[in-house]
DNA sequence: CTAAATGCAAACTCTTTGCGGTGAC
DNA sequence: GTCACCGCAAAGAGTTTGCATTTAG
């Protein structure tokens, strides 16, 4: 899991317990405030760098919606997102979805997919306005 | 289709033509460069006030990819994309995917999604290097 | 004449980067 | 001791905004 020529840090080690304990999809900054709990010196430069760092080798996903923000997702396994139009919030869907879409637009169009990304817009019930 | 208050402006049919002409789904920095060939005095704030605008009326879509840039796209009408991992290149695909997804999402899960964005990511057989 | 829209430039937000110092190994 | 990583602060990219001026209606 450790990289040739790559180090142990504790940032490092906080920023990537931080994006796995959460399922909120955090922006940097986000990640960089809750760090600072725990590591009051750490900047913000850092954060970037750790988590651009994890996206590149696979230990988290690097996610953009709408909003044009980026943010980071501790659950590498392949699904889709479900954006709540009332609170933003955004919830996991299951990958299954995938195949039988990619399946169908191969047949349909001749274009070949590997993968697909669904993101479903709508008003989640049972939230608090 | 002109909102109350709105005054015609030719910067803003010049926009309006060249986001439409276009299948590129191009930045804001694209259209700016495309409209001084007409209109060589145009401001790039011009040019952004002018595509949100555009686009917080329905007239263009806003849309933003992995890349994080915000793009505009002509098409108003409810599709999906293909992005080609080759080139960049994004294609559009036909809206007919999104119903059954969403009703068995809801079949499966109890989320209403009202809408969906299905992004393909995959090569184009057909493309040149 | 009024106020919408423009051009310009400054400001803002998010992210990356250069550098001198620190710490893992 | 080496060099990966850090903290800091400056720089960059993309986008928004305040203001004086122009222009549509």
């Amino acid at each position: 899991m450790e990289k040739a020529g790559q180090r142990y840090s504790r940032q490092r080690e906080e920023i990537l317990k931080i994006v796995r304990a959460t399922k909120t999809h955090p922006t940097a900054d986000w990640v960089y405030e809750q760090s600072r709990h725990k590591i009051p010196s750490i900047s913000l430069g850092t954060v970037y760098r750790n988590l651009n760092l994890l996206a590149d080798e696979g230990i988290i996903r690097r996610l953009v919606f709408e909003d044009g923000k980026v943010r980071f997702d501790g659950n590498v396994d392949e699904h889709h997102h479900f954006v709540s139009t009332k609170t933003g919030k955004i919830y996991d869907i299951d990958k299954k979805y995938s195949q039988e879409l990619i399946d169908k637009l191969y047949q349909d169009t001749g274009f070949k997919a590997t993968v697909c990304k669904i993101e479903f817009f709508g008003e989640v019930d049972s939230e608090e306005a």
